[in-house]
DNA sequence: ATGAAAGCGCTAACAC
DNA sequence: GTGTTAGCGCTTTCAT
């Protein structure tokens, strides 16, 4: 798929030209120059009141509408838009994700456009192409490529980049990412309190960043709360809540007596299966609606907070775009509702 | 909030400039002329191996970008980019739209630009002036202002709108709806069929169309199967999930034994108010992923299916912006599973 | 096979 | 208070 690359368009019909009207027509109309129509646009001073009513009048009659392309070309360049590449909006974490940065780009004044991956690295890589080529003011990805050093030059030009949920290989740029580790610490944790003798993890797919970190956070974890190790079990490329499901009777079958889901699909999907059986828990690395009604506890990691911090690490490095400190900020999860 | 008027930028930091190369740069490194290196960059005819080779190399050395904005300017104004209004994208419903939409969209090789109105009419009515300006080749919009004769004009003009979910108040436009008066009847007609006595519809606040039309169709649909008038309820205004809950057991104190939940935010939270309670039948308007676990019953109503319909509705009009007939697409919705 | 000039719609700099 | 000129980065005539 060619989405989003530079003549992508061709492949639909030729656009039939919308006559927009344009300053000359306007000017004509109220029988003044473009310039003074330009500034009553822009409330410059210096324009006589009847003047700018007749300008406001031609505007109104002819249905005139600014033609924000030409006002960013002729201004330098540089859009009010900001890029946002995630890979699937049909998952309610990242569609969360989207929500929160969407949320803080609008207040400040500044208009989002979204992009999904779909796990693709080559598409991705195409979509982050046709933005940079569109002169957004900056980008958040969640990435799913493999290596972003084609990025280096751009980010050394000043180019904002933000890395959400998932480190960019091979490029040194600001990012926002949960406590992986951390967070399955506390799953184990959970589980141990509650008397768990043997815990599985149920992961994504383990090409994905997140699912093989918390993969190993769990060995980790698990070693260090005393759990033999044939008392763990690992699953991993799971990648619906649908899979979850399937895969879970296998764990139900045995002696698992708790199971960390390592995603909000996973836990849907095993929180399912789980229906009505007793002395089985199950904790959730992120936070979903339905949640306390499965019986699953969650982590308090929430995707919208989440995107919200990407959004505002992205306007923060737009304050100075070339400085050559870049963050990797790390937020903490823990149980939801607090300790313990 | 004025986020995404003309200006809006101002309130963000002014942008540094990003020093991305142009063509004149490329054409001086690789010591020929600007309109050398556009043919290049177009694969068109008559340039030299060598000269072409040169070019390349000087494109990499310099990380050149293509300029979208400056070539659509010159190429007549449109972009490839096709806008998107939806109310909030952490309603699942919306965010399915919005993935529907986004698939078929990037599919005909455009790009999306998604904005979120939150069933604010004014700041909608920002939002389109917005992306009108910015010329997007197209406009798909979950409607949430009362009054859009102001896009009058653009339609004559042979702008594509495709309007979602609602009609647009006072414009004719392409649109694309589900049947909800048929759905509605559907609903009654099942819980009819269980056995109820006494049903109740919980819908959102009566200003957003589609609840509007939701309880007319309650009140129709339960007529004509024989309800008397006091066997039924209507609890509306209801916005989240957690208000469905609250509300509900007003309902389940009473002799309600069938609810019908006019959304899957609705049908969440009446979900779990019900959790364990025997007897009582509930039925939801909109499909959502936990449904039958929550024992709930759905109607087919799917939004990415929805959103797709309203992307290729938008793409036919492209062929035909000034096409006068403007369709109204009613999409059938039944009980999920098919007949009966 | 390559280049010079004009212009897309707008705004900034300087006239008047 | 208003108009003229130039130019943003690119593509499209038309020359050469």
């Amino acid at each position: 798929v060619n989405a989003l690359s530079t003549h992508a368009a061709r492949s639909v019909a030729p656009a039939h030209i919308v006559g927009h009207p344009k300053l000359s027509d306007v000017a004509a109309l109220a029988g003044v120059s473009i310039k003074t129509v330009s500034r009553v646009l822009n409330d410059a001073p210096n324009v006589s009141p009847d003047t700018a009513r007749r300008v406001h009048e031609s505007i109104t009659l002819l249905g005139y509408r600014s033609n924000v392309i030409a006002r960013e070309l002729r201004g330098g360049g540089l859009s009010n838009l900001v890029g946002m590449v995630i890979s699937d909006l049909g998952n309610p974490f990242y569609a969360g994700l989207a929500a929160g940065a969407e949320e803080t780009i609008s207040e400040a004044g500044l208009d989002l456009i979204l992009a999904t991956a779909r796990d693709d690295g080559e598409r991705e890589r195409a979509l982050i192409n046709s933005l940079l080529e569109r002169r957004v003011r900056g980008l958040m990805i969640v990435p799913s490529g493999s290596d972003y050093s084609y990025l280096h030059a751009d980010r050394q030009r000043g180019f904002s980049f933000v890395f959400v949920d998932r480190p960019a290989p091979f490029l040194d740029a600001d990012t926002v990412i949960a406590d992986n580790e951390g967070g399955i610490r506390a799953c184990v944790g959970w589980l141990q309190k509650q008397g768990c003798k043997r815990i599985a993890l149920m992961a994504d797919l383990e090409s994905i960043w997140t699912a093989e970190q918390r993969i190993a956070g769990f060995w980790t974890a698990a070693a260090e709360a005393g759990y033999p190790r044939d008392a763990l079990t690992v699953i991993s490329g799971v990648h619906t809540a649908e899979e979850a499901r399937e895969r879970c009777t296998d764990l139900l079958m045995g002696e698992v007596d708790g199971i960390i889901a390592a995603n909000d699909l996973i836990a849907l999907g095993v929180g399912e299966a789980a229906q009505g059986r007793e002395g089985i828990r199950i904790i959730s690395f992120d936070d979903f609606p339905s949640a306390s009604l499965l019986g699953v506890v969650t982590l308090n990691h929430d995707a919208r907070e989440l995107g919200r911090l990407a959004a505002e690490t992205l306007l923060a490095r737009f304050e100075n775009p070339t400085y050559e400190r870049y963050l990797t900020e790390v937020v903490p999860v823990s149980l939801r509702g607090g300790a313990s």
